[in-house]
DNA sequence: CGGTTCTCTTGACTGAGTCAAGACAACGAC
DNA sequence: GTCGTTGTCTTGACTCAGTCAAGAGAACCG
């Protein structure tokens, strides 16, 4: 990490404080965390965390463009420090984990509609829907958070 | 309409009443249309429908492929017919307005991640972001149902 | 028409997220 | 260092979408 936790928030106009740098370094420590982990883990560096302080805090995180949130249909809202970057996400549909994946074919301009219909597109988010390598060979696990959904009508890839 | 919702819905294996049939008038004629809308607009057909009929014909019909869901972050679950053709949507970030577009490029292979990371995926869902026509001129109505969220670090167009 | 089974109605409940008021802490100035 | 201002956090009540469960009712089959 070049740059610390500090800097980042003073560049993006945010005061320091405990609350902030505990969800920071929670996030580096586990991409993809949804609220409540994140309370739980920074309540080791910081005890008396509100969850309400953590929605404050990232919040300001994303205004700030040090984080980024991402809502899978049917889960809790997660974040990630990965931003600016074209990255999209992997999604098992049994657990409910996230992974990483750069932009499909490395061009935006792959993903720019046919026809906008009108509309003044200023951002594609692509999510791939699947099976997690332990969930493909295992029964899935109860700790689902991702309802079991049939075809939603999307591209087959 | 070639077939009619009794044929597509003994097909799929449902028994047709007078909620179904409501729903599916509705969601031919408001496609993206949200749970309340729904009840609303299939109370004019059939008064004593409630809420909870609406949640469980929408899961019966979405499971016999006779519906799809889709769930734009920050907003209440929307219903379409438009099933089993490889087409994704616009979204206003400001009134939530919803609209179809084509699959961007014509073939799913665009779509296909470089590095799956050991998931297998079974789709790809995209969502293109942007201002409707509406929202471009005029100042943003509070009938907004999608938060205002700054960048959200996906693909520019 | 009668029985079986699926579906709907009613009502209580959960969980994620929001709102608001006051206490508190960070930063800048002196 | 300390003081005041202002942004941030804590506490607690609240909203809204969606779920769960039990019993009444309707659709389909014979």
């Amino acid at each position: 990490m070049e740059t610390t936790w500090e800097d980042q928030l003073r560049t993006a106009g945010l005061r320091v404080t405990r609350p902030r740098r505990a969800v920071l370094q929670v996030l580096a420590e586990r991409p993809h965390a949804d609220v409540d982990t994140i309370v739980t883990a920074a309540r080791v560096l910081h005890p008396s965390l509100s969850p309400q302080a953590v929605y404050g805090v990232l919040e300001a995180l994303v205004a700030g463009g040090l984080a980024r949130r991402i809502e899978p249909a049917g889960a809790p809202a997660l974040f990630e420090l990965r931003v600016g970057d074209n990255h999209h996400h992997l999604v098992c549909r049994s657990c409910g984990a996230v992974a990483d994946v750069d932009c499909a074919v490395g061009a935006a301009g792959c993903l720019t509609p046919s026809d906008t219909a009108g509309f003044v597109v200023d951002e594609a988010e692509v999510v791939f829907w699947g099976l997690c390598p332990a969930c493909r060979v295992q029964t899935p696990p109860e700790t689902a958070r991702v309802p079991e959904h049939h075809d939603r009508g999307g591209v087959r890839a």
